[in-house]
Parts: C-alpha cells; sequence; structure tokens
DNA sequence: ACTATCACG
DNA sequence: ACGTACGTGATAGTC
C-alpha cells in the first residue's frame, strides 16, 4: 500500500463564495449566518468521500494586499465589498476546520492560489496526486498529469462538478494547461481585475495563444495577425498583456513554512466538531459523526433493509402474516411509495398506482412490496385493501400506522369506499401532542417522539426508496408511543372522533375541488391592467419620476426622503409604507391615495387573477390543499391555492367570487355560523349575562353596545355597534387597551374604559380570562373545549412582552380552538349524512366558519335542511349555535 | 431565506 | 415602563 499518494487542496474562499451563493441563507439558532459555512463543508465532506484523499489542506488569502497585486494599483477599485454575512463566515470556517485538524494555510503577501501551486508543486514534485477544489478558472493553469482540478457548482442545492485534466483544458479553451495563463493574459477575466487585451475574448485570443505558445513569441508575431484592426488592438494591448500575464501568473515558489506531511488527515471527527456542528445545528452533517465514533444512541435504532416482495405468492404470505399480527393485537407501519405525479390531483384524476408499498412488521423486518412478473401495481392496491378491511371488520387491537393517510388515499382509494377507520396516522397523532412543532415527516416524528436523529427527505431527495422505507419504519415505532401520549393527555378521543374521521372528508374536498371560470379570470385581470397603467402613471407624474412602485424600500424612499412627507413608524429596514400609513398620508399628498388604489389592484391581480388561474386544472377546477397539521389552534389551513382568504370585504375584490361556480345546472349552498368564537365565550365562560344575550338578542354587537354605552337596544347608534363589534373582537384576541385604541383610532385611555365597562357588563368574562390565564401558566398548555391543547411557553419568559403575548395566546387559543373543534365536527357531520342520504352533492370549501356546499339542483332543499341540522347540532352549549344559508349560482352569490 | 404587505376568518 | 391585538398563506422585493 502506498503511503503519501493523494493530496486535496481546497481554495477557502473560492469555495466559501460558491456555497453562499448557491445555496439559502441559513442561520443558526442563535442568528449567525451559517449557510456559507454548511455548504462548504457539504462541499468539502463530497469531495472527501469522493475522493478519498489522505491529505487535505484548505488555503485562504489574508486581507492584506499581496505582491502580485500591489503591481497593479486599480485592483483594490474595482472589487465589491464583501457580503456582511459571508465575511463573518470566513474565521467561522476557519475555526471550525481546526476543531476537524484540517489545516488552514495562509502566506502573509501570497494568494491562496499561489499557496495551492507551490503545495500542488511540491507535492507533484513527490509523486503525489492533486486534487484541487476550486470554483475559479484561474487555477487551471497548474493543471497536468498530476493535478486536477474540480469546479463545483451549486445552484438551486444541486452540485455538479466539472473536472479539468489537461484534456478537459484543451477541450474547453483550446489551448494547453501551460498556455492558459496567456489565454487569460489576452483575453482577460474581469471578475479577477486582469484587463487582459481590450476588445479581444476568448474566441479570437485562443488560436493565437494555440499558434504562437508564449507571451514573447505572441508579441513577435502580432504584424502577421490576420486583420488590421486585431494588429491594433493588439499592439494596443501589449503593455496590459504583459501586465495581465504577470497577474494571471501563480506564483509556484513560495516560501511556505507549511509542509505536505502536515496535511495529512488524522480524526476529523472529533469531541469539539461534533460539539460546533451541534451548536450551528448542521444536523445532516451530524450523521457523519454517528458512523465515525459510537458517540450517538442511534444504537437501538437500527432500520432493517428492506426485503423485495415482487411475487404474488410472497406477496400473499406477506399480507396473512400481517392478519395474524394484527389479530394478535400487534401493529405494523406501512407507507406508499407514490409514482412521481401522485402528489398532485392527476393522482385522483388518472388513478395513479403506488410505485411500491412498504411494510414494517416489526423491528427487524421491513418488506417492499414492488410489482414482479406475476404481481402488477393493482394486485397490490388490492390486496392493501383487503388488509384495511379485515383491520376495520375484525376490529382487533393492532394498528396499521402510517404517516399522512390523506395523501396515500390519493394514491391507494377510492374515498368514499376506503375504510379509513382502519389506519391511524402518526403525523395527525403528532400533531395532537405538539401542534407547533410545526412539521410531521417521519424525520421530524422520530426527532420528537423517539429522540432518533435521521435524514430528512430533502437530504434523501433522490433516494425515495430510503425515504419509504424510513418512514415506514418510524410509523411502525412512533404509532405505539403516540397513542400511549395521547392517552395519557386524555387527547385520544380528540383523535378518533374529530381529527381521524375528518381525514376522508378533507381528502374528498381536495378530490372534488372548485370550478373556476379561467376566462372570467382573464377578463377580471385585464380590467385590473388597465386601472393600475392608468394609476401607475399618475403616480409616475407626482413622484416626477417612474420607479417600482412594488418596491417598499424604493417608494419610501419617494414618498419620505423625495417628496419630503413626514413618516410615520419605521420599520427595521426603512421607513414603512403599510396602509395605515398611507391612510394618514392621504391628506397630505394625493400619491398616497393612489399608492394605496394601486397596492389593492396589484394585489387582485397577482395574487388572485393571475394567482388563481395557474391553479386550475384541466378539469377546470381548482384542487387546493386542505391541510390538517398546520395552526396551533386547530384550524384547518388551505393552500395551493389559500382558498380561505378569497376577497369579500371590499366591492372590487368580492367581484372574484363570481368566477368560482358549481357545476352546469347545479348551485352553491353556502352556510356561515354566526359568530361562532363569542357564543363559545359564552358557553365556556358561562357568564350569565352573555348567555342571556345571545338567548334574547338576535344582533350581538348592538346588544354588547346596548350595555356597554348605557343606551336602549333600538338607539344604539352605528358608530357604537361598531365599536362594541372592536371590542367583541379584542375580548377573542386577547384584549389590550392599546390593541383595541388602535383599531378603533382612539386613545388607549379610552379603549380602556370601553374595556372596564365590557367587563362590568359581563362579569363572568373578566374572570373567566384570568382563569384562562392561570390554567395554561400552571399546566404549561390551553386547553379546548375538546381537550385539544396548545402549549404556551411564552408565560414563563422573563420578557415582558413575550410574556404578554403568551397570555394573549392563553385567551385565544380555548376560544379559536373550540370554534375550530366545532366546525370539524359539523364536518364530519355533514359528509356522513351526504354519504347516507347517497346524494350527489359534495362539501368543496371550508373557511372557518363557512361551509360550502356544491349541490344538485334536486337536493337544494335536503342539502339546506341536512347542513343547518349539521352545523347547528354539531356541539351542544349553553347558547345556541346559528348560522346563515344562502344559496346561489357562484360564490359571490351564494355568500 | 427573510421582510413587508395584504387577503381572509 | 415595557409594545401589542388571535390565526393563516401568497406575492414581490431584497439579501
Amino acid at each position: 500500500m502506498e503511503e503519501n499518494n493523494k493530496l486535496m487542496l481546497i481554495d477557502g474562499h473560492s469555495i466559501l463564495n460558491r456555497a453562499y451563493f448557491g445555496l439559502p441563507h441559513l442561520t443558526a439558532p442563535d442568528g449567525t449566518p451559517t449557510g456559507a459555512v454548511y455548504g462548504f463543508l457539504n462541499i468539502m465532506f463530497k469531495f472527501l468521500d469522493d475522493e478519498a484523499p489522505d491529505h487535505l489542506a484548505v488555503a485562504f488569502d489574508l486581507s492584506a494586499p499581496t505582491f502580485r497585486h500591489k503591481a497593479y494599483k486599480d485592483y483594490k477599485g474595482t472589487r465589491k465589498p464583501m457580503d456582511e454575512d459571508l465575511k463573518v463566515q470566513v474565521p467561522l470556517i476557519k475555526e471550525i476546520l481546526k476543531t476537524m485538524n484540517i489545516p488552514v494555510v495562509t502566506q502573509e503577501g501570497y494568494e491562496a492560489d499561489d499557496i495551492i501551486g507551490t503545495l500542488s508543486k511540491n507535492a507533484g514534485d513527490d509523486g503525489m496526486n492533486v486534487v484541487i477544489v476550486s470554483g475559479d478558472k484561474d487555477l487551471l493553469q497548474l493543471v497536468d498529469e498530476k493535478v486536477t482540478v474540480k469546479n463545483p457548482k451549486t445552484s438551486r442545492g444541486v452540485t455538479t462538478v466539472t473536472d479539468y485534466t489537461p484534456e478537459k483544458v484543451q477541450e474547453e479553451y483550446g489551448v494547453t494547461t501551460e498556455e492558459f495563463v496567456l489565454l487569460k493574459a489576452i483575453m482577460g477575466d474581469t471578475s479577477d481585475n486582469i484587463p487582459g487585451v481590450k476588445g479581444v475574448g476568448p474566441k479570437t485570443a485562443a488560436p493565437i495563444v494555440a499558434q504562437y505558445h508564449t507571451l514573447e513569441s505572441v508579441i513577435e508575431h502580432i504584424p502577421y495577425l490576420r486583420s488590421d484592426s486585431l494588429k491594433k488592438k493588439m499592439n494596443d494591448g501589449i503593455e496590459s498583456m504583459k501586465m495581465s500575464y504577470f497577474l494571471a501568473s501563480i506564483d509556484r515558489e513560495v516560501p511556505l513554512e507549511f509542509k505536505i506531511c502536515d496535511a495529512k488527515l488524522t480524526q476529523i471527527f472529533t469531541p469539539e466538531a461534533h460539539e460546533v456542528f451541534k451548536k450551528y445545528n448542521f444536523r445532516s452533517l451530524l450523521k457523519r459523526f454517528d458512523d465515525n465514533e459510537a458517540s450517538v444512541k442511534n444504537e437501538d435504532f437500527k432500520i432493517p433493509d428492506a426485503v423485495i416482495i415482487d411475487e404474488k405468492s410472497k406477496a400473499k404470505e406477506l399480507f396473512t402474516d400481517c392478519r395474524g399480527i394484527l389479530g394478535k393485537g400487534s401493529s405494523i407501519g406501512i407507507s406508499v411509495q407514490a409514482a412521481d405525479k401522485s402528489e398532485s390531483i392527476i393522482a385522483f384524476l388518472t388513478g395513479d398506482l403506488p410505485e411500491a408499498l412498504l411494510i414494517c412488521t416489526d423491528d427487524d423486518s421491513i418488506y417492499k412490496i414492488i410489482p414482479g412478473d406475476d404481481l402488477c401495481a393493482e394486485d397490490i392496491k388490492d390486496m392493501f385493501v383487503d388488509l384495511a378491511y379485515f383491520k376495520h371488520n375484525e376490529k382487533t387491537d393492532g394498528h396499521i400506522f402510517i404517516n399522512d393517510l390523506k395523501k396515500a388515499v390519493k394514491v391507494l382509494g377510492d374515498i368514499d369506499k376506503f375504510p379509513f377507520e382502519a389506519f391511524d396516522d402518526v403525523a395527525l397523532m403528532a400533531y395532537i401532542a405538539d401542534p407547533v412543532a410545526g412539521k410531521y415527516e417521519y424525520s421530524d416524528i422520530a426527532a420528537g417522539n423517539l429522540s432518533a436523529s435521521l435524514p430528512d427527505k430533502k437530504e434523501l431527495k433522490g433516494d425515495p426508496g430510503t425515504i419509504s422505507i424510513n418512514d415506514a419504519y418510524v410509523s411502525y415505532k412512533a404509532g405505539p408511543v403516540l397513542l400511549e401520549k395521547l392517552s395519557k393527555t386524555d387527547q385520544f378521543e380528540l383523535y378518533e372522533t374529530v381529527e381521524r374521521p375528518l381525514v376522508p372528508v378533507l381528502a374528498d374536498m381536495e378530490k372534488q375541488g372548485v370550478r373556476a371560470d379561467r376566462e372570467a379570470l382573464k377578463e377580471y385581470s385585464g380590467r385590473l391592467s388597465e386601472k393600475i397603467e392608468e394609476l401607475t402613471k399618475t403616480i409616475y407624474d407626482m413622484a416626477g419620476e417612474t420607479f417600482n412602485i412594488n418596491s417598499p424600500k424604493i417608494l419610501g424612499n419617494i414618498l419620505f426622503d423625495k417628496l419630503g412627507l413626514p413618516h410615520g413608524k419605521k420599520t427595521k429596514t426603512g421607513y414603512s409604507t403599510a396602509a395605515e400609513v398611507l391612510e394618514k398620508l392621504a391628506l397630505e399628498h394625493p400619491i398616497a391615495e393612489a399608492v394605496t388604489q394601486y397596492r389593492l389592484l396589484s394585489k387582485l391581480k397577482s395574487t388572485y387573477a393571475e394567482g388563481l388561474s395557474a391553479f386550475i386544472g384541466e378539469d377546470g377546477r381548482i384542487h387546493g390543499d386542505f391541510n390538517q397539521t398546520v395552526t396551533a389552534t386547530g384550524r384547518l389551513s388551505s393552500a395551493n391555492p389559500n382558498l380561505q382568504n378569497i376577497p369579500v370585504r371590499m366591492d372590487i375584490g368580492r367581484e372574484i367570487r363570481k368566477v368560482f361556480t358549481p357545476g352546469d345546472g347545479w348551485l352553491f349552498v353556502d352556510a356561515d355560523y354566526s359568530q361562532i368564537e363569542l357564543r363559545v365565550l359564552a358557553h365556556m365562560s358561562g357568564d350569565e349575562k352573555l348567555i342571556e344575550a345571545y338567548n334574547h338578542a338576535r344582533d350581538i354587537h348592538t346588544m354588547t353596545a346596548s350595555r356597554v354605552f348605557n343606551v336602549p337596544f333600538d338607539e344604539v347608534t352605528p358608530q357604537q355597534r361598531r365599536n362594541a363589534k372592536a371590542v367583541n373582537f379584542g375580548i377573542i384576541y386577547g384584549i389590550s387597551s392599546f390593541g383595541l385604541g388602535k383599531d378603533l383610532s382612539i386613545s388607549t385611555k379610552e379603549a380602556k374604559e370601553y374595556i372596564d365597562s365590557y367587563f362590568k357588563t359581563f362579569p363572568g368574562i373578566k374572570g373567566y380570562l384570568d382563569g384562562l390565564v392561570g390554567f395554561a401558566r400552571e399546566k404549561g398548555y390551553s386547553e379546548t373545549l375538546y381537550g385539544r391543547r396548545r402549549p404556551v411557553p411564552e408565560l414563563k419568559s422573563s420578557n415582558f412582552q413575550v410574556r404578554s403575548f403568551g397570555e394573549r395566546i392563553a385567551m385565544n387559543a380555548p376560544i379559536q380552538g373550540t370554534a375550530a373543534d366545532i366546525m370539524k365536527l359539523a364536518m364530519i357531520r355533514m359528509y356522513k349524512a351526504l354519504k347516507k342520504e347517497g346524494l350527489r352533492s359534495k362539501l368543496i370549501l371550508q373557511v372557518h366558519d363557512e361551509l360550502i356546499i356544491e349541490t344538485a339542483p334536486d337536493e337544494i332543499e335536503r342539502v339546506k335542511e341536512i347542513l343547518t341540522e349539521a352545523m347547528v347540532h354539531a356541539a351542544d352549549l349553553k347558547v345556541p349555535l346559528e348560522i346563515d344559508i344562502n344559496v346561489g349560482k357562484n360564490w359571490f352569490e351564494a355568500h
């Protein structure tokens, strides 16, 4: 075995730069920017893996000017200063490399290029192979039989590498590596501030270099060049060419104390490095320590390899085994590996089948069922559905755990017939257990419930096999843990009666989608465009110049610097140009009103008119996602597109609802709860006055105004009603006099009087809200009527601002959350009722307190009845739940 | 990726 | 005295 056979040299600044601009700007938990460092390390590890060098060194420039650059006094002038975020990462990467025993080489007065040039020469002379990793091309002159340059390029997270051997350089530049300096001396390099010969680029320069080989020879042969103009350019550029030649030449004789043997790789994965990686949250890189040191306790979490099953007989055997496992009360974990497009609606429409089905039956066994000679995808699906029915009918104690049941059913099931109750969704359970965790992919669940760190989907991108193995295994392992958690916190019922039954409801809504008229949307967009164009002109006129109105920064400069308008509050980045600021400005200058209008119309055009258009499928419908595991309070959320924030408050915006229509001849039945949150508050607080108010008055805001402002019900002014309404909202949000004051544009003092008066009117409310905060402070979480919890760690903060936020959360979450629970129950009731009666009408949208049913013409009356029943009786509160219900031929009319 | 803004409940 | 309403998602611009 040969010692000393391969040296890897990394061009530190160059790679750090590449990483910085190629990757998103990540930050460590403490806010330190770490994206470039993370990228650098990733690139370094990749090359360590691929090249397996036994020597490694990283070269950096020092900030002081170098000998070569001193010679060219304009050098510094054109170079841009380094980004601050990148700058701070230079010492950081040096520090990290030090903890890994990787030498950082610098030399006063020399560039990293020179160091690399010298080390590569010395190593080559010693008979070593050298791999240089750099993003810059200037190092290509170092390439020879022993020395290659690897040029990594990262864009959109994907790194591709170009290998420069002498042949590759010849092929790409048409010159030899020795001639490369000369090539640069003629063509120049703006990124490196090498001027070259003016007007001569690579196309012209390469043949000249290839023909004459040396600087002297090129100068000598200028009179023989092909055209007069080229001769002139070259003649004029002789001095610049000489200078450029000097600048581009890498010094390979730098006096270095550093010796090749100092670059010998020893232990990279030191405890110190482990600490630093942990500190900066380089999770994916931390795994490398596991393999090299028994430092992390993933011992009992060994994911087995998958056993491939591609024969019908074997598959049947496996499913029989699964029945046995479930029958004796044990559980399995499954994962559906879908074909590429399966996540989209196309899966619904084409009935896409799974690529593979993963089943984890015990700690050491995962099976991967794939189509084979006598086993087609359809067979796999059938056997699987049979297993689901077995589990459903036998009512065994065993569980089939899966992550994201809704998604799996898109691939596997006929939603109307699929026995959803047969499955337990670990993502849903994990969400209930911790609704603020944010994400519930297998890696998140493993981290949160099994103390295991696994590579996430992103890291395994391009390896769907491993993803689905991990997914099945984590579901298998975490399922029982989560069931136990839910039962300990009395949330199992919430899971079983609310969240899990909601899965088929949402799956069906997504499958159904909502019809949207592409043409009408286009027309709407056109109408907006005309108005926007007019406004743009007006604004430019008033500003006296054209500028990007969409840029808050530039707009701020125009408004406050150029026009000298009084600026209100400032944001971190400059002046605020938010609507409320513009509203005040409207008194000073008409441009504010114009900008407000411009903003309004731009929003409608980009987000709604154009944004929605992009989501209309081939079936003419929009199939959005209804997320069940996003909000901290238990509400649903809607995305791709968001169908829960379609404009309604302003006339011009509400117009857009006309494009949402039911199928031909059908109608929308639309019902929304009347003040469900206040009714929930009345119930949960038990406040007699509020309960009484609801039992007697249809209009609670007027009633509130009447009591708070002490005027007869019939004499409440519109202003008083508005104020009372704001107070009611304030109560739900976790009241503060400042917030209410701002909302009503009254003083904080006045707002406080309103609040005091409110609490006096409804004495039970104050005590109840205080109780909510006390409860959350003591228990660490707040709770809905149905036991849904939301952690409120903010209450323990020593920071007043954070703690106050916690108090508002503690007051709001139970109310908002209970209303969300009730709506979910109503949706389940509605779905079941439609199904039970065999109606064709479908629930298609939910907007927090509103449900929309796409209704067959002959089912209108019945749908109205069952929808009313489903919503009004979803919960039995101390006050009635009331709804407003409408029928219309589009969303505009129905709401 | 973060910020500012604004659409909805 | 502290600085604020609660919960979302999409877009455009900026870093």
